[in-house]
DNA sequence: GGAAAAAACTGATCTGAAACAACTATTTTT
DNA sequence: AAAAATAGTTGTTTCAGATCAGTTTTTTCC
């Protein structure tokens, strides 16, 4: 339905196919200035979009796929988060002093990503204040988010944050009960900051106990309630 | 003398003694707003200032004193930040969504806290982008700490933890290499992420190798360097 | 299509750090 | 000033979960 309206009338905007709140809240003149000084890219698997501690040039609008949003040091990894399309990626850069990266991006999927030029996008936060009003909102979700998985990681054991990651991917990435699963074993240990072997132990665990089925890449949440039960008692 | 200027002048202000890079970006009606619409309070060591979950209905200007923002969930306890005066507090408050408290914010010493209006705060925000720039500046300079706490607790262990919030009580909080800590032994517990006997026993451990001098509540950080090295390593 | 590489899995072992159990030293209360 | 409560400390025990070492399965790519 929108994309007919959209092919009907005049596009002002080749390059966001649909409506994205953020954009909506521009000018038809600042539109035009974020078309003009933005490049959609395309990435393949497993591809490093940015890297942590790099000057930060862009604002990534991920218009198709899967990401990791990620911390490494020495063989360490921490994911941040993961993300889905429509989803702005390096605004945590922006800010008075030196804007370097906090966090490394890189592609599950083969993915498009429009690169926006981050001066541009700079300088509309600062001329538009209901636009930085909405880009607040959208930093507040995701901190609050962050805090949830802080939380989880440090006071909860194994059990409970396994759950806590099966039932994210579900409802948030996947928005379903059955799911392909596009992260490694390792990618799961990254993102619930526990060993490879000790994720794989629990899945079979969690299938033994007719929680989830499994079968290899392909996951089933089977009893969501109980999901839920182990994720808040830890 | 920046004190001298204000008393000379009219003060259009009796609410805020120093300037603050973000009040100094309110023109002088909006400055009249949150004088109006704001009143700063005491409170005594160990008070509850806000509760995570509590519908959020003001912001927090931290004028004196030092506060701890934690999540607590039957008997576990994360404290995600300290802070000392001149900062903001709630603003992760700020959503379009349903905006509840994140956190919990209790005091640690005798405290004086200007509470504003968060619906002016979000009109103020909303009208002047000036302002909400450097809003988002401030969430974000917040954000990358978190961030370093984060991968600190999920990555390192019980040594490195211990370095990293020694160096940062020192450099962020005290600015000094020796100071009197107001937190007690279970505080550092929830701030590290391990328990109050580890905490003691890892102290001890500093204390014997030569890195830090310790008497109770007075610490001083000997051997920088070291520490350093033994939070990079963690 | 088959070799090589990467990922998934399993069992055995080891260890960091929590939990437990006293006990002492401070504060706070009455 | 005594009693109670809180905070700090120490030694011991226990266990969750990492590490290691190896096997099997899946994927990649000449």
């Amino acid at each position: 339905m929108n994309q007919i309206i959209e092919s009907k009338g005049i596009s002002h905007c080749s390059v966001f196919k649909y409506s994205h709140s953020w954009y909506e809240l521009l000018t038809e003149d600042e539109k035009l200035l974020i078309d003009g000084h933005s490049v959609s890219l395309t990435f393949k698997k497993g591809e490093t979009v940015c890297k942590r501690g790099a000057f930060a040039s862009h604002i990534y609008f991920l218009e198709e796929g899967l990401v990791k949003v990620y911390l490494e040091e020495r063989n360490k990894n921490l994911i941040l988060m993961l993300s889905t399309k429509n989803n702005l990626l390096g605004l945590a850069a922006i800010y008075d002093g030196n804007n370097k990266l906090p966090y490394t991006v890189s592609t599950y999927t083969n993915s498009t990503i429009r690169m926006i030029d981050i001066q541009i996008f700079r300088q509309l936060l600062k001329q538009n204040s209901e636009f930085s009003f909405h880009i607040i909102s959208l930093l507040n979700e995701k901190t609050a988010q962050i805090y949830g998985r802080f939380f989880s990681l440090t006071q909860k054991q194994l059990h409970g944050r396994l759950a806590d990651i099966l039932l994210c991917l579900s409802n948030r990435i996947f928005k379903s009960k059955s799911f392909e699963l596009p992260l490694s074993r390792a990618d799961l240990g990254d993102l619930t900051g526990m060993s490879t072997e000790s994720v794989i132990r629990m899945m079979k665990e969690f299938k033994d106990d007719g929680l989830i089925e499994m079968n290899c890449k392909s996951i089933e949440l089977l009893d969501v309630a109980r999901l839920e039960r182990i994720s808040e008692f830890g």
